[in-house]
Formats: structure tokens, C-alpha cells, sequence
DNA sequence: GTATGCATGTAATTAGTTACATGATTCT
DNA sequence: AGAATCATGTAACTAATTACATGCATAC
């Protein structure tokens, strides 16, 4: 799997940003859908960029804000992101802890379940709707678009699959409860 | 997230299992869409439910094979196990190298973008051939015919995206390696 | 005889998360 | 006045991965 590190070069690679900046690329932008990364892991992250010569730091831009420090992306980094791009990439990797659940759904409490997988379905729901409009609005490179794109198919088949089948599964579990 | 421990009481909450075969589980059972563990995961965590009673190994088996080791969930166990399932479950996560690098994807050689895509074309469709085979033989629970069909609903709706806009991409990749 | 599958486990390393610690600015 | 957002970073902890280490049974 891809390491911090390389996902803060690929950041970079589109343009100087601060370790604040790259987090919320992470929890707003196209790459959000398929990677993840906190404060807690850009930072140090960062730190060993900068010793290791890949990426710099900008000498304060004195926007008024003394604190923040915006780094750029070095030739040397951009060789290093370009190296991990060309590997063959790892599998999709899916973790989800309502499926764990839900496989152990017919032994749950029945307006229990309905419950979870209604939330669920409102978040992905939400997800699709804010998608669909950024899509329309923010403008993207080829590839952003692409995984833009990606991640709205998934959300569907999700909410998809929750909707049309959330009834079997519920009524499993009725038929549970009603033996024990 | 739900920890390795829980994962193995899960499937020990069906039947008794060596770590052999709880690893199994992860690899190709319904869990295996959406959870992941690895020996090196399991036997630890093996070890620490039974330090705290949530699981006990049964003295051999007297199968031929004398080095086999199972373990049966416990009632502390079954309710460890309860108390996982009721709590509110954290967001799915999806971790896509692919993606990552497809969001660069019309940086790079067009030759090499339109193999990486088709090969996990390839390995996505391979799995629901296998998936949709399975879905009719094998025996599961309500809750893991639920969640296989959703692994099911996800792979097709990558496997049809992929295939669908694959084209897009190569051809900016084209342009983009035309103009450098 | 060779590879694969069955079977267990430890040790070292790496990575990542969470909590802590601080403080300015902007919006309501 | 208070909340949210901007902004950085460290320390302690937890977890997971990888490599190592071993050995039998079965299938080809």
C-alpha cells in the first residue's frame, strides 16, 4: 500500500501546500474516497520529506499568517512519486465494519438494524448529492475527474444494494426473534 | 474500526476454528470483502481472548494431526462479541492504490495506464465469475448472503466503471504525451 | 522430488492513531 | 462571547505487517 509520504508528494505534485492543506485535499478533494490521512501522519510524513531532500520549505509568504509553512514539491520528489506510480498497484482494499455487522444481521434487534443500514444509506446519499454538485463546479484534471467518477459509482451501487435489499434482511431477522 | 479480536470471535460465534481456519475465512469467505487478517494478526489476538476468557481451546482433536488447536467462543465471549455489534459502526473505508495512481493517470504512459486498468478489469471480473458461482452453491446465513451480495453489487459497479470510461483516460493520456 | 496446502507461532519493524498542547483569526 | 476554522506539532500508545522459523501430509 501506498505511505503517507507518496500521497503527500502526489499532493504536492499539483502545486505548494501546507501539511494543513494537504489534510483537507484528504478529507475533501478526489483522493478522499480512496486514501486517508490525519494530522498526525502528514506531519511527520512531511518532516521526513524535507530530510530526505524531496520536498522544501517556502520561506514564510507573508500573508499576514506568520505560522504556516507551505512546502514544494523538489525534482527529486517528483522522481519518488513518479516511481511509486509506475509500481504495479496493490488490490483495492474495503473496509467496512457495518458489513461485519450485517453478516450477524438476522441475530440482531430488528428495528436495530433497520436503523444502521437507513443511516448508512442517508450518509452515502448525502455523499452522492454533495458529489454531484462539486462535479458539475470544481474544476479537475482528466484523472481527478476519473476518480471523481469512480467514487460517485460506488456510493450508487451501495446505497443501491442497501435499498433494494435492507427488507430481506430485516425480515430475517423479525423471523429470528420471533423463534428465540 | 473492529479490531482482529472481534473479527475471530465473529467467525468462532458460528463454530469452533483453528487459526488456520479463521484465516481462511478472511481470505475467502463473505468476510473476506470487507475485512482483512493475516496470521500474524490472528494468533496474537488468538492468544490475548484467551488470557481474558472470551475463548477456549479445546484439547486436541485426536484427528491424526496432533498440532491443530481449536478454540470455542465462550458466553464472555458471545457477549464481547454482542456489545461489538451493537455499538454504531464507523465509516466504510476504501483504500485504492489504483485510484491514487489513476488520479495521475493522464501523466502517465498512455501504453502503461491502459494495462494497469485492464488487469484489474481482469482480476475484478475474475472474482465475480468466482463470487456468482459460489452464490449458488455454497450455504450461507442470511446476513452472509446479504454481504456477499454486496461485495457482488460493489466489484460490478467498479468492473463497469473502469471498462466504461477507461477509454477517456488513455486518450487524455494520449494528449497529454503528445504535447510533451 | 517438488510444490502446495496444512499448521503454528515469535520477533523486529513500521506505521498509524489518539491524545495532548498551543494559539491566532474569522464568523455569527 | 463563543464557535468554527486555520495552523502546527509531539509523545505515547496500539496495531499491523513482514520476516523469520519449523515441520508434516498430500498431490502431481
Amino acid at each position: 500500500m501506498i505511505d503517507v509520504k507518496t500521497l503527500c508528494l502526489g499532493v504536492l505534485s499539483r502545486g505548494d501546500a501546507s501539511g494543513y492543506e494537504i489534510r483537507k485535499e484528504f478529507e475533501e478533494g478526489p483522493l478522499s474516497h480512496f486514501s486517508d490521512a490525519g494530522f498526525g501522519s502528514i506531519y511527520p510524513a512531511l518532516k521526513r520529506l524535507l530530510d530526505d531532500g524531496q520536498i522544501v520549505m517556502l520561506p514564510h509568504n507573508g500573508d499576514g499568517r506568520p505560522d504556516k509553512k507551505l512546502y514544494r514539491i523538489t525534482p527529486s520528489g517528483r522522481h519518488a512519486l513518479y516511481q511509486s506510480l509506475i509500481k504495479t498497484p496493490s488490490a483495492d482494499k474495503l473496509r467496512s465494519d457495518l458489513m461485519f455487522i450485517l453478516s450477524f444481521g438476522h441475530l440482531l434487534p430488528p428495528r436495530h438494524l433497520d436503523r444502521i443500514i437507513g443511516d448508512r444509506i442517508s450518509d452515502y446519499r448525502q455523499m452522492i448529492a454533495t458529489l454531484e454538485v462539486e462535479g458539475s463546479t470544481a474544476h479537475r484534471t482528466p484523472g481527478e475527474r476519473f476518480v471523481e467518477g469512480m467514487g460517485l459509482a460506488i456510493y450508487r451501487a451501495v446505497a443501491g444494494y442497501l435499498e433494494e435489499h435492507r427488507h430481506e434482511l430485516v425480515a430475517a431477522a423479525l423471523m429470528e426473534s420471533q423463534v428465540a
